[in-house]
DNA sequence: GTTGTTACCTGTACGC
DNA sequence: TGCGTACAGGTAACAA
């Protein structure tokens, strides 16, 4: 499942191959992946130059010389770059050099296209690796729900996933359960660490391959070998020994140390 | 205004 | 072997 890591990754991958071509043509198929008219945007992506490949959060955002593409992955999409075309190919970019496909099996991503990036990616919160202590505190302060949920709230950080937030609680020794607003100081700045150090990490082994995920060129992430709670239950806790947990919290599987995290 | 819940999806793992 | 079922979870829409 992809979060900033592995889209991080994926963006470093298909910058080389894909910034400065032309797209040729663009097609879609009807699914649900692609927002709005898939036909006029197909229209008026032929012709285009690819500027610039980026990410906000989760997001890819692909700037073009008169427009802009958002991609989100979801669960399963992937972005490969002359690649078999597979029953799960949403769609199809013909560059004037190689080809790039939109592959979903579960089909949870979106593609969306418009003269600039969608307003809302606009309105999401501060990059994770860039926010100050200061400004993470001022925004957990305001959220009377678990860390855990605002950790994954795009509104209050961009791009923290399931997996990276129980890794961070982990190693900040906070209970995923505890609420934001109420933790210490201390305990925040604990946590802005543990959040920047388990992504930096994570993007230096090219991510986590827990399912399907892969890069561009088909290649799978390392990261997974350095989880220390997430789909560990059962296991002894890498620190104190104690068996991880796992509990339901903000509707997904979460993992923990009770006696680690407080 | 804020927080919680559900639908969307299908491959995989598991039990019988 | 084959079938049914639970599970994985990011986002948007909806409910409380």
């Amino acid at each position: 499942m992809p979060e900033l890591p592995e889209v991080e990754t994926v963006v470093r991958s298909l910058r080389p191959l894909i910034e400065g071509r032309r797209i040729l043509s663009a097609e879609f198929d009807g699914s649900r992946i692609f927002r709005g008219s898939a036909e006029g945007a197909a229209a008026e992506l032929a012709g285009q130059r690819i500027e610039h490949v980026g990410r906000m959060g989760k997001f890819i955002a692909i700037r073009l010389d008169r427009g802009a593409l958002a991609v989100h992955l979801g669960m399963t999409g992937r972005l490969l770059f002359d690649a078999e075309p597979t029953k799960w190919t949403h769609a199809v970019f013909t560059l004037d050099s190689g080809t790039l496909l939109y592959d979903d099996p579960r089909q949870f991503g979106r593609i969306e296209y418009g003269p600039e990036l969608p307003e809302r990616l606009l309105l999401l919160g501060p990059e994770p690796l860039e926010v100050t202590p200061q400004e993470f505190a001022r925004r957990l302060k305001t959220k009377r729900s678990p860390v855990k949920a605002a950790l994954l709230n795009q509104s209050v950080l961009r791009g923290v996933g399931n997996i990276y937030a129980d890794e961070a609680l982990f190693r900040a020794g906070i209970r995923p359960d505890a609420l934001a607003s109420r933790l210490g100081r201390e305990r925040v700045l604990r946590l802005h660490r543990a959040v920047q150090e388990v992504l930096s990490e994570a993007i230096d082994s090219r991510g986590s391959s827990v399912s399907d995920y892969v890069d561009a060129e088909g290649r799978k992430g390392g990261f997974q070998a350095s989880h220390r709670v997430y789909r560990r239950d059962g296991q002894p806790c890498t620190v104190c020994g104690s068996e991880i947990r796992r509990i339901v919290l903000a509707q997904r599987g979460t993992h923990f140390c009770a006696r680690c995290q407080k």
